[in-house]
DNA sequence: TCCTCATATTCGCAATAGCGAATATATTCA
DNA sequence: TGAATATATTCGCTATTGCGAATATGAGGA
């Protein structure tokens, strides 16, 4: 008797500029929330707030490598949720903003004083 | 210096149930707000609040024709969400809730106590 | 064990969203 | 002009959301 659409929840998760930056940050690799808190440049458990979010959304999983914790995008069961949210991360990606964001991660990973080096923080990982 | 990416106002105008049939329900044909009411059967101040809600996102348009307003999709400018609209569309399509709803508004425009017969409603018409 | 670091959660608050009830507006018709 | 109809808006309320500040959890190393 579930009287609202399936995809209601989908865009509510999608609904907030925060999370949309972070989706687009993990659109192609696995990628460690130090990573989130540097390119984002906003308070810690901001970020870890909207990706609980996300995570109870099913729109990201989690993995715990010794102190860091990785996120990834979870590819939704359901079909329809799965090309939406293939089709959003394409339009993100052609956003200039969110562009500005993969050149921070870029700079955050591979820089010379990249987190990479500063604190030891793994790299992100492309997604098999 | 839009900080946030042009796509989440799109999504919080999808993140709502109602919202959602509504956009179902226009998805082929332009149509009057009566049938709105008549086949999501809320309050009429309800639908017009959520379609004002749709209207200002740039998702719908309105036509008048005399006492009846009309409401169809409007295709969005930028290619992205345009889209991601038209997937959404695709997806709603395809959900037996909402497939109800367009078997509703299919009896409320041609049955025998239709609102055509009863009110002279409007017909919904293709989108040329 | 204690300390540090990375991340998560809780708390209290301000802003916002959605709702029903009532009312306003716009159009047609008599 | 006034009544009737279709739709829109406003109001007061409650529920939810997002936030910063503070605190908690969990892992690794001394």
């Amino acid at each position: 008797m579930s009287r609202t659409p399936p995809l209601d929840s989908l865009f509510r998760a999608l609904a907030d500029p925060t999370r949309l930056r972070l989706i687009n940050l993990m659109a192609e690799q696995e990628i460690c929330v130090c990573y989130f808190t540097e390119v984002i440049g906003a308070p810690q458990p901001k970020i870890s707030r909207h990706l609980a979010y996300l995570r109870k959304a099913g729109v990201v999983a989690a993995r715990r490598e010794g102190k860091w914790m990785h996120y990834r995008l979870v590819v939704p069961s359901d079909p329809h949720a799965a090309s939406i949210l293939k089709t959003v991360c394409d339009a993100l990606r052609q956003d200039k903003e969110l562009q500005r964001d993969l050149q921070r991660l870029d700079r955050a990973c591979c820089g010379p004083r990249s987190l990479v080096q500063v604190l030891g923080a793994p790299l992100p990982s492309e997604i098999g």
